[in-house]
RNA sequence: GGGCCGGUAGCUCAGUUGGUUAGAGCAGGGCACUCAUAAUGCCUUGGUCGCGGGUUCGAGUCCUGCCCGGCCUACCA
């Protein structure tokens, strides 16, 4: 039976490039809508730029240009770098379009007819200078809880508290640097809660989302009532105004999910389909992938919305992990955050997408890109094994060509074509690393068998030309076979095959006939092997393109202050009431029950000592820091916590947990010493 | 604190509803081959399956407690 099957993936957002941790998606997605294709099903891919919002408005201004201008732009990247990576996209629109501004409308009516919106009171910091609105991370001031300064407007890093950024002391728009005043506001909120029933049957029932996720969503939002979803933002915002509320802009993650259907709509539009087809009709399947960040969006607010407006539920949600390469967040100072861009300057795309899918699936792990075992995996794998079967093969071949009746194999052919069952099942349950094993278990075979078969044995004899042209006859379709089945995964593989053999790879079920009394093309060289040079090129590149302008010497990232922006400005007076001091560690001892936090003794000279707990569990041992000098700020109000009083803050920096870096004057200081 | 996922060979991972001596790839050692991109084939080293209990004729697999790692979430400070 044909299905017919609407793919997405998440929509990148217009405002930096599609780097790799992105193409674990779009590979991921890429595959099965390939494989998909060649199993014969209809199939259409759609994706989109995700433009609203208020980091692309700040960005413009700050680059001096319009929204347009930016989105454009990005768009026209991305999809250069999907391109390069053999994403095919059925059709890739973008949510800034009179497609989406329609369906949002349609969508929204929808929402109101069910009586589901409703407008409530917010009060917010607002930013006079930049005229807007500022959203809470474009807030910084100090924490009212533990006074911690430099903080974000929703929650504290130091300790953790949770605040409306109303609350924040001294609270500075990084926008403008200046103090932004309290205003209120009418938001719009979507009443998810009407929903709940829905909601709480849709994720558990009919495998729509893999388990640990529905188990997540049960636990998490719906043992309680969903809350009310702020789905509005005021002017200025670049984005959609909402028909019937003036000077309110739907919040980016309302109309992003809905340019999925945009796109769908610029396609049909295009080409003369029904729209209808595909998002009102309950024949057809569809299936969002997005990573795991996003899954609350997905699996709650959009089947809502889609419910309420009826159209077409998604068949299945696939969720999958993060990127992490060498084990870690992708790291700009070490250059493993590699665009696209970049990587293609040095690398062959078939190696990631061989990669990924030996990596991926069908859970919501987190998939590391270890580039040592990427290079052993490609040359081990692909050339070695595979691509090796056609090239030690052919060239006996082209003379010959293949024989008009398949020779006797031992039963390899048909244990192969028998194999694509199971191999189909893996990729249709997104299991690609088991469906990478099951093939690479063909190779093997087929390689045992070119081995005692010797070709080149006969290809020394005269009178064993039969017997040749028979094993290049096996040897080139059990190639063929496994081209046919990595054809999802590596598509201009196949293509080559195809020029090999002069056949076309156009279905699954070729792998079930043998390709027989056909001229062979001389062999061309399919993939090299992994240039670990390139590599090393790529990460170099990757760590020169973030510290460009700054100074050459040091290839410093301007990440950290990114991160932090600089404080506001303060006297010497301010600075003055800060009492820093040296101190030495006299003892230190893991808190058991903390997860961060170790308990320190610090001597300030004499018989001065202070306890100190220290959120620094997990980037330094206790012993290791017993005797050494620390700065210690010694006249912060004491702070009781759960395992007793801290008298103190031992001064450090870092993003915190492993990458903690305590301060430490140079020889001499002496504890007790005071640090102007 | 709560939740989820994981812990199997040096590394990356398979192990189907509990059923013989626990597997693969890579890495290591040896041999063979020399057609192939120093590719391939054969042989081989290597595992108290995180730890302790329990259920069972039988546990990597089921139950339970704990330890470790990752992610999520909350609170206290």
């Amino acid at each position: 039976m044909t299905r017919r099957i609407l793919v997405t993936s998440a929509l990148p957002y217009a405002n930096g490039p599609i780097h790799i941790g992105h193409l674990v998606e779009y590979i991921q997605t890429d595959i099965w809508v390939r494989f998909q294709k060649l199993r014969g099903h209809d199939v259409v891919y759609f994706c989109a730029d995700d433009t609203h919002g208020t980091a692309i408005m700040m960005r413009a201004r700050q680059e001096g240009r319009s929204e347009e201008d930016l989105i454009a732009e990005m768009s026209k990247a991305h999809q250069r770098d999907f391109a390069g990576f053999d994403v095919d996209f059925t059709h890739y629109g973008s949510t800034h379009s009179e497609e989406n501004r329609e369906l949002c409308a349609e969508i929204w009516g929808a929402l109101r007819a069910a009586d589901m919106i409703v407008e409530k009171e917010v009060t917010q910091l607002y930013d006079p200078e930049a005229g807007m609105f500022l959203a809470d991370r474009f807030v910084k001031g100090t924490c009212p809880i533990c006074k911690a300064p430099d903080q974000y407007g929703d929650n504290c890093e130091k300790c953790n508290a949770t605040y409306s950024p109303v609350d924040l002391i001294d609270p500075v728009s990084t926008l403008t640097q200046t103090k932004p005043e309290v205003r209120t506001a009418r938001h719009l909120f979507v009443r998810l809660e009407k929903m709940h029933e829905f909601l709480e049957q849709w994720t558990q029932e009919d495998d729509h989302l893999q388990p640990e996720v529905a188990n997540y969503l049960l636990g998490h939002f719906l043992k309680e009532p969903l809350r009310d979803w702020d789905i509005s933002r005021p002017a200025p915002y670049f984005g959609f105004e909402i028909p019937d509320s003036p000077g309110n802009y739907w919040y980016v993650w309302f109309d992003a999910p809905i340019g999925y259907m945009a796109s769908t709509q610029q396609w049909c539009k295009k080409t003369g389909r029904d729209f209808s087809l595909y998002w009102r009709n309950e024949e057809t399947e569809i299936h969002h992938f997005i990573g795991k960040d996003i899954t609350y969006f997905h699996t709650l607010f959009w089947p809502a919305m889609l419910k309420v407006a009826r159209f077409n539920l998604p068949r299945k949600v696939h969720v999958h992990g993060f990127l992490t390469v060498g084990g870690e967040k992708m790291s700009k100072r070490k250059g493993t955050y590699i665009t696209a861009e970049t990587y293609l300057k040095h690398l062959d795309p078939s190696y990631l997408r061989y990669y990924y899918a030996s990596k991926l699936g069908p859970r919501q792990d987190d998939l590391d890109l270890n580039l040592e075992e990427f290079a052993t995996k490609i040359d081990a794998d692909l050339v070695g094994k595979v691509v090796n079967l056609a090239s030690r093969s052919a060239k006996f071949a082209v003379e010959l060509g293949l024989s008009n009746r398949y020779p006797e194999d031992g039963g390899l052919f048909d244990h192969a074509a028998q194999a694509g069952e199971a191999i189909a099942d893996a990729y249709e349950s997104c299991d690609y690393n088991r469906a990478m094993r099951l093939i690479l278990e063909l190779a093997d075979a087929a390689n045992r068998y070119v081995e005692n078969a010797a070709p080149w044995k006969l290809a020394k004899d005269p009178d064993a030309r039969a017997s040749l042209q028979d094993v290049c006859t096996v040897a080139l379709n059990l190639f063929r076979q496994i081209a046919i089945y990595l054809a999802p995964v590596l598509p201009r593989m196949a293509r080559q095959t195809e020029k090999l053999l002069g056949v076309p790879i156009e279905a699954w079920s070729d792998a079930g006939r043998p390709v027989l009394g056909i001229p062979v093309a001389p062999f061309q060289r399919m993939l090299s092997r992994v240039d670990r040079k390139e590599i090393e090129k790529m990460i170099e590149d990757s760590r020169e393109t973030e510290s460009a302008g700054s100074d050459a010497q040091y290839n410093d990232s301007d990440q950290p202050l990114r991160d932090e922006p600089l404080a506001e400005e303060i006297t010497i007076d301010d600075f003055a009431k800060v009492d820093l001091r040296v101190a030495r560690v006299v003892a230190a001892e893991d808190v058991p029950e903390a997860r961060k936090l170790l308990k320190i003794t610090l001597s300030l000279g004499g018989e001065e000592r202070r306890t100190v707990f220290a959120g620094i569990k997990q980037a330094y041992q206790p012993e290791d820091l017993i005797g050494r000098l620390v700065i210690l700020c010694a006249n912060l109000a004491p702070r009781k916590m759960r395992f007793g009083v801290s008298e103190g803050m031992i001064l450090a920096s870092g993003s915190g947990g492993r990458e903690v870096y305590l301060l430490h004057p140079d020889e001499g200081a002496q504890p007790g010493q005071r640090v102007h």
